[in-house]
DNA sequence: CATGAATGAGGCTTCATTCAT
DNA sequence: CATGAATGAAGCCTCATTCAT
């Protein structure tokens, strides 16, 4: 499948588009032909099935928003920095996407199971980041060496998709990026009290 | 509608089943009826219709789950130990019953957003609960007081589910319950060493 | 079937007045039950089935229908006067009863082929009414002796019928009784001008 | 909707067939589809919903009634032979064609109300061409000038459908055309001893 | 006689996918 | 490469009727 057609990306960015303003059931392949400017037959010679589209759409924006935020975090000196720069990159992309945050945090989500493991492997490289920046945050004695690496990447993507999520949710009614320093600090820092 | 009738209680129970092993989609409302033993018409004089059947799946599942959770709470003395105490219930309940997990964890994901809307007023307590003791624990000393009450909540959700949703996508492999404590650890402390 | 039985006459009552708020097809039995004071159940120890509540209240009221309207016919001493008679009774008792006018020219007419024969015998005897003052005319020399009784039925009762149903679906905005003299009239001495 | 396409023709005749044999309650959309040849889906390619295919099968017909109709009567001379030529052209029609003959006289009556008023909307234009003819009798001193115009349309209509209702309820055992005339009789000099 | 909880058959419509042009 | 007309499988829900009490 050649992905440089300019045909394959007018549907891909169709189908960001209805997906987020039709939601997941109402998006059916005639729309994002129709709104593509394509005939629905040719979808089909990019795309294997319906399925496929979705796979794709989050392959492609996930591609960009992984490369993106690795070439960000290169930049910054410690374990410490990179998180921060994790998490701003993260709501700032999502925040100066919204289409795109309706469709990761709700619409593809309501996929079926089959779906939600294509979509599980694609977000592998993000969570693969997450670990690099925690690996190096105990190596360089940031933070602590005795961390369990699966629970704090499940705390950090949790926390981070949660809170994207409620911001969606909330009609993103307030701003996003202004989180990200507080969210940084209780990463880093707990609930607790300092002593 | 009288929920103490037996058959009410049937078919959530064999809702629950039905969808963890079909999945959400294929959860057809003849399947649920031949698995309770009543007829299809039958749902229809204790449900409004297939989505009230979900709805009520969650209602009355999760109501017990939280309640089982407040109760549990109530008898800690301090804030760190009803968080560890939520912790270990949020974890246990549903290592109990892996259907349950499957169903909340993934199968009601898939549902539309009206439904989606539904399932989270019911979630709505919870979130209260947690609140409830993220404020006693700014209160009394234990918890910074200068915490951001809905980033910590969505912290704590976040990484309590993604921490389930991960032990159920990964087929429930390992002990769910052993890792109560380092996630309560992770969530107080934080990252970062303490000095 | 004990038709002097209160309950009876109770559903049939219900009956008119539910099929003619709610419409033919919206016309449960349970809903012709609760407007009786009945148990659904209870339908089935007066009647057979839905049709044959239906029937009976076809028959009931155009037994009363058309009794009113041999006893008012038998006074009247020729056949003009007769026929005029029939029209007057045909839409005054219609006018006086919306509620059953609006069943039996619209909503009973929704109903199965097997229904609407038997409802064609419960109307026999009217036919035979009329049928009984064309030759009663025909014979005394009111009426041309030359009449094809079955069209002239045809002619009276599809007259009286499609000025009532037009009536009904005006929502009865004019009067009906007036019409009959003009009825009468257009009957007897048709359209031409009579030389 | 182009209704020059074959498939639209062939739904329509193949839903006045399975009407006409079927009755109006068991006409699946599945059995039209079958008997025109076509599948299920491709129905509402041309139609938006069973009642379309309804409603159009007899704007369709009622269409090509009335317009030859029309063509009929333009060429007679004065309103009695216009009134005599609408009678025979209604009769001739339906007896032409026994299918639609059950289908406009029996079935389609069993249409909910909705469809009761789309259908009364079809039948307008029919409505206008005989109240043309009276009004031309009226003019040109054929017919009484005090004719009152609605009953006269209503007694007119109310006796052609009654008598081609009656003819198709016996079965279509006798001759419908024969008896043209003798309606014609009956409307124009009523059913006095004419003076 | 009376109840009303339980039954279960039956059909319209959508939409992903194909394939002749 | 591209089209778009045609396909056909699949499921929620209603409601007349029954029968154990």
């Amino acid at each position: 499948m050649n992905k440089r057609k300019p045909k394959y990306n007018q549907i891909i960015e169709a189908a960001v588009e209805v997906i987020a303003e039709n939601g997941y059931h109402a998006s059916q392949v005639s729309k994002i032909a129709k709104k593509a400017g394509v005939a629905d037959g040719t979808i089909y010679l990019y795309f294997k099935n319906k399925e496929d589209i979705l796979v794709s759409v989050f392959e492609e924006k996930m591609g960009q928003f992984i490369e993106k935020t690795e070439m960000t975090i290169e930049q910054k000196e410690n374990a410490n920095e990179k998180l921060l720069a994790l998490i701003e990159m993260h709501f700032q992309q999502l925040a100066s996407n919204p289409l795109l945050a309706v469709v990761t945090q709700l619409e593809l989500r309501q996929s079926n199971p089959a779906l939600r493991i294509k979509i599980n492997q694609v977000l592998k490289p993000y969570l693969i980041v997450i670990d690099g920046i925690i690996k190096e945050g105990m190596q360089d004695g940031t933070f602590r060496k005795d961390l369990n690496l699966r629970l704090v990447r499940q705390m950090i993507f949790g926390t981070l998709d949660e809170t994207v999520t409620n911001w969606v949710m909330k009609d993103r009614k307030y701003n996003l990026m202004e989180q990200a320093s507080d969210v940084h600090q209780l990463l880093t820092n707990g609930l607790k009290v300092s002593k």
